[in-house]
DNA sequence: CCAAAAGTGTTCAAGTTACACCCATGC
DNA sequence: GCATGGGTGTAACTTGAACACTTTTGG
C-alpha cells in the first residue's frame, strides 16, 4: 500500500556529513527452561577493542530493512535461531557517540521471546559458538549489551506482569502449574497456587482443552491454551 | 568518563553502502493548559510532498550528537522552546523504508513535557509559525507524525497512570485541586475529589508548604510540592 | 499402598467506591 | 450575606493474602 512515492523531481540523497553513522540492531533473546531464564549469546571478535567476548545477536541494517527487519535476518545468521514463533519488541535506541569505538553506532535495542519447546534440537543447543547462557554468566559483556540486557529484563518483568505475553515464552498447549512456574521464573517470585488459579480464572484469558496430559506417576492435569494470540493490556500478577 | 577510545590502528568508516541513512529525532512535546492538553507543532514545507502542513518538532542529527541531544535543540530551533524544565522521553525509532519520500530516514521519536507556568510570555504564543494546538486540531500532519503523536498520547497516558510524571506538567508549586485537574485532563476521566486527596496522602509524595494560594474570592487553598524530582513507579490512579 | 503432583474454599485484612455538608474568603 | 471553591468522614463493597487437605495416577 505505502511505498516510496516517485515524482518528477529526482530523489534527493542526504548530504554525506549527514549520513555519519550506521544504524545496527541488537536483540535480547529469551527463553525459559529448566526454571531459568535464558539470553542468547554469540562471540564478538573485534580487534582491537573487543576479542574473545560474548554480546547481544546483533549486526548493521541493510538498505532495504526496516530495523525490526534486520533484528530478525540477524537472529538467524548470528544466533542460528530462526522461527516464525519469535515474539519482537522495539526496546530503546542507543546513540551515545562513543558506544562503539570502531565509529558511529547508532542500535536500534529489541527484546525477543520464544518458548523453548518451539526450538529445534539444534536451535536448544550450541551453534559456531551462539548459545543459550544463563543470566548470572551473561556479564561483562561487549560494546553496551551489559546495559542493553539489563533494559531488556527489566521490560520484560514490568510487561509480564500488566500483559499477556508470557504466551509468547509458553507452548501452544501447558497446564496450570507450568503456567503459574512461568511467572515465577520471570518475576523471581513465589506464587500461591489457588490464589493464581482464581485470579487466571476470572481473568479469562485461557480456553481449557479437553486433553490432559498423562504419563507422570500422578494424577494427569488439564491442559489450556490462550483464549487470544494478541497480547492484551490487562493486570495479570 | 566514556570517550571514544583512541587506537593504534586508524578507525575504519564504515563502507558507503552500509552509510544510507540519515537520522532524525521528532518530538512531540506537551503542556496543559485551560483545562486540555496542548501539543506544539510546526510548519513543514517539504516541496513536493508536504507543502503548508504541519509537523512535530523535528530535524536532523548532527555528528557529535545524541538522539536526545538532538531532539532538545530542535526544540529550541524548530519550535522555540528552549527551557530547562523540558522534561524527554525516548519514545520509539521509526524505521520505516519510505516513511520519507525524500530518502531513508530513521527517527527516534520522543515525547516531551514542560508545565505551561514555565513558558515565558513569547513560549506560550507563537513563533514563526510554530504553536500550541490542541489535540483534536493536530491531525493530517506531515510525514508518520500522525502515528508518532498517537504513540506519544498514548504512552503519556499509561505512564502517568503509574508513575508520578505528573510533576513535569505542574508548576513547583500548586493546590491539590490543580492536581487533581492536571490528572483528570490527561487522563480524561473526572475523580471523587476526597477519595483522591485520600489516596495522594497516603502514598507520601507531595510535601505541604506552609503557604496559601489567597486571592480568589474563597477560602485559600493550601499549597503542595513534590517530595522528590525523581519520577517513580507508583500506582498513582 | 506409596509417592508425586493436581485440584479445590474459607476467612480476614486491606483497599476501593460512593456519597453530602461545613469552611474561609472576597465582594 | 452570598457566591465560590476548599476541605473533610463513613459505610458498603471488592479485592488480595494466608492457609491444608483430598484426588488421581504410575509404579
Amino acid at each position: 500500500m505505502k511505498k516510496t512515492e516517485k515524482t518528477g523531481d529526482k530523489v534527493k540523497k542526504a548530504p554525506e556529513h549527514l549520513r555519519f553513522a550506521v544504524l545496527a540492531a541488537d536483540v535480547a533473546l529469551f527463553t525459559i527452561h529448566d526454571g531459568k531464564i535464558f539470553v542468547r549469546l554469540i562471540p564478538v571478535n573485534r580487534p582491537p577493542n573487543y576479542v574473545k567476548r560474548l554480546g547481544l545477536p546483533g549486526g548493521l541494517l541493510l538498505p532495504h530493512e526496516t530495523a525490526e527487519e534486520a533484528a530478525l535476518r540477524l537472529l538467524k545468521t548470528k544466533s542460528h535461531i530462526a522461527d516464525e514463533h519469535i515474539w519482537l519488541e522495539q526496546l530503546y535506541t542507543f546513540s551515545r557517540v562513543d558506544r562503539d569505538p570502531r565509529g558511529r553506532v547508532v542500535a536500534v535495542g529489541y527484546f525477543a521471546l520464544i518458548p523453548w519447546s518451539a526450538l529445534s534440537e539444534r536451535e536448544q543447543g550450541e551453534s559456531e559458538g551462539s548459545y543459550w547462557s544463563t543470566l548470572s554468566d551473561a556479564r561483562n559483556l561487549a560494546y553496551d549489551h551489559d546495559e542493553m540486557l539489563a533494559v531488556a529484563l527489566s521490560r520484560l518483568r514490568s510487561r509480564v506482569a500488566y500483559t499477556t505475553l508470557i504466551q509468547k515464552l509458553l507452548p501452544a498447549e501447558f497446564t496450570l502449574t507450568e503456567l503459574e512456574e512461568a511467572y515465577e521464573i520471570v518475576t523471581g517470585r513465589t506464587i500461591d497456587k489457588r490464589n493464581f488459579r482464581k485470579k487466571i480464572e476470572k481473568l479469562g484469558i485461557l480456553k481449557e482443552l479437553a486433553r490432559k496430559r498423562e504419563g507422570g506417576r500422578h494424577r494427569p492435569a488439564r491442559l489450556y491454551c490462550f483464549a487470544s494470540s494478541t497480547v492484551k493490556e490487562i493486570e495479570v500478577l
